[in-house]
DNA sequence: GTTTTATTCGAACAAATGTGCTAATATTAT
DNA sequence: ATAATATTAGCACATTTGTTCGAATAAAAC
């Protein structure tokens, strides 16, 4: 739907809005992603406001805003993890939190804790983890899991003599040897609780 | 040091760039705070760059930016509270966090949670918990008190047949029943944990 | 190959916008 | 009252900036 240049163009105007504070002009974005024509660069704007990536204010300068959610510090929320979903499926998607450590916003997400399987860690039903797909899960981590493509839980990650298991901290819970059913989502790198 | 007229434009500054996602120009702040002449706007968006509460870039359109201090969206962290200062006092702040949720950032601020009493309702040493100054702390709430004027403590606050205490989340730690000594600061709305 | 579509450029225009200058008025200090 | 300071206004000017039109080039589809 857009193109690499539309894609520069989105990017470069997610930085320097980072920057400087405000967005960029027509010439502006002209230097700065190699273009010589600002006509060229409103014909992508065009396009990136029609793939609803942008949004502009008529004959108003600097009045780009980069639409949510693809804006940096805001990452999606995710439901219920459903069978054989592709993880970051739009349909998936039931909100968005301001997260201020996220330089790639693209390699998080949260995620809504059911259950209470990490009770003794402190995570509670209802908190919102933030996870780092881009981040291997250690042993001795927290980590996110997709088992049996079906079901989404949170876990330590513990390697006992040799192998791995999903170590709950409830003792109510037994730990599970990490087999072909379980994969790894990412680390569990924050956690948000509103009260 | 700023004049009154000079925080009505501040606000409006910030008001509009929340709402619309850039800044305003010298001719949108005269209509918006009532001013006929782009040179007044001028002169008091001097006063207000020089008083260090906004920035600009000289010569570029709606190049404003509010600096973050007083920015929406970021509450300052506290360090221990030390004896008899005030709350909020400048040499008390170590440092700041986006506030996803914050309208009015002036209520809030975040404490760094010291010790283990509140263990037990998953809030941890090293927490941050945001706190709101404007809402009272009820019957079951948890707070942030004052102890002796010295002491910084989150507990749960409980009526007990008549009698108000603080109730920790912890076997190892009593219960306190409120007196003299403990003033209370603002309901714990949030946690934040980084791991 | 031809046609269609996507992308780029150049130039010109009108509007938006920041700035500079002078003067008038209001407020405060002496 | 007088002087100093703060605030406001009006106007003109130079740039910046978004927009538009036509045409050239590149890439993709047929």
């Amino acid at each position: 739907m857009v193109s690499d240049k539309q894609k520069n163009i989105l990017n470069f105007i997610n930085i320097f809005v980072e920057k400087n504070g405000y967005a960029p002009s027509v010439r502006e974005i002209c230097t700065g992603v190699g273009l010589k024509s600002t006509s060229t660069v409103q014909y992508h704007i065009e396009k990136l406001i029609n793939s609803g990536y942008l949004q502009k204010n008529y004959k108003k300068s600097r009045a780009l805003t980069v639409n949510s959610q693809m804006s940096k510090n805001k990452i999606p929320i995710l439901g219920e993890i459903a069978a054989g979903s592709l993880l970051m499926a739009e349909e998936n998607v039931i909100g968005s939190v301001n997260y201020p450590h996220a330089e790639e916003a693209t390699e998080l997400f949260a995620l809504s804790v059911s259950g209470d399987s990490m009770i003794d860690e402190g995570i509670h039903e209802k908190d919102l983890v933030i996870i780092d797909k881009s981040l291997q899960i250690k042993n001795g981590d927290i980590g996110a899991f997709l088992i049996n493509n079906t079901e989404g839980t949170i876990k330590f990650l513990r390697n006992i003599e040799g192998k791995n298991y999903l170590v709950p901290a409830n003792k109510n819970y037994k730990k599970i040897q990490v087999n072909e059913n379980i994969q790894p989502i990412g680390k569990v790198v924050s956690l948000i609780r509103d009260m």
